[in-house]
DNA sequence: GATGAATGAGCTTTCATTCAT
DNA sequence: CATGAATGAAAGCTCATTCAT
């Protein structure tokens, strides 16, 4: 895992000054996995087009989500692994869904409405998420495919979370 | 990450004895990985229904990752974290994917065919895999609404996954 | 061979300490062995009568080399078994062996000039450091004939590498 | 150091072999430090010229050990290795010398004589040794010169010891 | 007696954290 | 506050030794 000097280091500052911000490593973690996730709300829902029909929201969210994954690509990387290290904190995790409660709402809406699959919010999430993240992958490693697999992203979750 | 002496203590062996099996920790997280994937393929291939149609075939291999997900939950979380850890080598990576080829040939096949979605096999089969786990997690933390989640994720995959 | 914490410890030092001087123990080493090399040398080559006849000079080298074995017997210890442990890489032994140049031409004049005996220099080199070890030995195992040792050192040595 | 995984490798034998004929790594080197000083000394003192005046009796014993180093390289190098070391205990040290008592008799008698200079025994000892084992090292290094440099060793050495 | 897998003490090295400057 | 040298606990790994076969 990386070392507080090395992310001293890439953060520009010495290594003692960490401490003086966050009180531990783990205390870092949490802070910076929130902020992430925060950047990546801030880049999913500004502008949001709130009166648009599900499909557009959705896709709103769906390009963004994409667009930030790719200017965002070592952040990306940073967050799923923080996300999968086991070292989030349970509270951490909640916190960092916060920013995202528009989204859910619209997908419990879209639920109610007979949209949207009848299925957990959450299910629906990470079915979103996962796809979101499948088609960064494609993308980075075929740039010359992009729009076509950006397109297909958005075809296999649209069709995955609509009743 | 896991420890050497924590993984030498589950695994009911002295500390040195891991390194008479392995080279280096590197290395035994290379053949864990690798183990753990056959694991899943074993559960997963056996009495695979080569004959049967494509929504069968991919019912039969859906249901037996989450059976295996469920009864294996700390290989699953293991599998899960190593692979994003940043630890496991392209060529690991590959050589776990071998088992399955007869899973990626019927995705092949079902996209010729224009059962599946015109999609790479990578993206079909990260989608897949998303959901199943997405699934066995919902399963996990709602045992009692297992039955009806495991046919939720099912159709969510299905739909996903076709043109 | 010496730990690592026992050098620490005599070091005054905590354990990690070390490594923040020396990348390695291999380092440490090498830097130990040159900076022992190098405080012979001091000893041996500050005020060196450039000028005086080749006996004066060579007696003028031996009773340097033997006064600072005798004053750092720790040290010599630590040299020569560095030295004959193997892990002294070649480019430290040359490295090491700058210090001592002034004493090498003098023997390259010596045997030009018919004084010493016409042998490489390595071998003539040899042959006074293994006497002044010799005789350093003898004076601590006795030191009541420390003045007639050194006599007997200096006698062996001259007679052994005149021509 | 050597590991005892790399002594039994290269002595052809099992790892635990290696304890049912030695008690500990201990003993083992004291054992093969002894065999090593009387392999030496069996190859300097047979068919030893009792009766030859001192000059040839030296002239024997040096050609000899210059041999026998050249002939087991390693074996001479691992001595002094061993010799260097501080695992050589001061009693094993005493009996290594037991085989070479011939020498050091043939040594007193020198003294007594006037032939060889008054010096300790030991201190005569080292000198041979040392000058030895710096022939064997240039040898060794310039095959060439063998010849030239084995009639130098002996010249210095001859110096050296004698009145 | 010979073997080599298993052991755990001890090794070298890393790193989160502290604290004097 | 910011710094980075110093720390020591803990990491990964090695190896002398044991012992069931």
């Amino acid at each position: 895992m990386a070392s507080t000097s090395s992310i001293a280091r890439r953060a520009g500052v010495a290594e003692g000054t960490l401490f003086t911000y966050f009180k531990s490593k783990e205390v870092l973690f949490q802070e910076l996995y929130l902020h992430l996730k925060r950047s990546l709300a801030g880049a999913m829902m500004s502008d949001f087009p709130g009166e648009a029909d599900y499909r557009q929201r959705m896709q709103y969210v769906y390009q963004r989500y994409v667009s930030w994954g790719l200017s965002n690509a070592i952040e990306r990387v940073v967050v799923a692994r923080l996300s999968a290290s086991g070292q989030i904190l349970d509270d951490t995790r909640s916190q960092g869904m916060e920013p995202f409660l528009a989204v859910s709402q619209m997908m419990r809406d879209g639920v109610q409405d007979g949209v949207l699959v009848d299925a957990p919010i959450s299910f629906i999430s990470s079915v979103i998420e996962n796809i979101c993240n499948t088609t960064i992958e494609h993308v980075e490693k075929l740039p010359e495919e992009a729009e076509r697999h950006r397109q297909l992203g958005f075809h296999v979750l649209w069709r995955a979370i609509t009743a």
